[in-house]
DNA sequence: CATCTGACCTAAT
DNA sequence: GATTAGGCCAGAT
């Protein structure tokens, strides 16, 4: 259960963004992107939850909070344009890095 | 057992 | 853009 959604987000190049909902999908989970950020709160592995945002590329935490600029700061230094705490990532306008985690994904 | 809450999403105002 | 309404589900209270 859990454990899909973290192997499929270890599965996740540097570079790449998914959102919770994608990444809910690829784990084979359709339609629980909430289940999926639940994972992650609860886990306390260590994943590259930095790469996840919300459908609209925006980062799921309030500003300010220490993970907030924490995962700004880690994507930045992966070479993701993050603009006022947003990613520009329009839904169904993904970047081509992502069709190829998908194709690779939907293995 | 009932209700709230949240690292959520989509569609329609 | 903003807001609302509906759906989704595991924990906490």
């Amino acid at each position: 259960m859990s454990e899909k959604i973290l192997t499929t987000l270890a599965l996740v190049p540097p570079g790449v963004v998914v959102s919770y909902g994608q990444l809910a999908d690829l784990a084979g989970l359709p339609g629980r992107a909430r289940y999926a950020g639940h994972c992650l709160k609860k886990t306390s592995e260590v994943v590259n939850w930095h790469r996840v945002l919300r459908s609209n590329g925006q980062i799921a935490f309030p500003e300010n909070t220490l993970n907030y600029n924490l995962q700004c700061e880690k994507l930045k230094s992966e070479g993701v344009e993050v603009k006022n705490g947003r990613v520009n990532m329009k839904r169904f306008g993904w970047i081509p890095d992502t069709y190829t985690l998908l194709s690779v994904l939907k293995y």
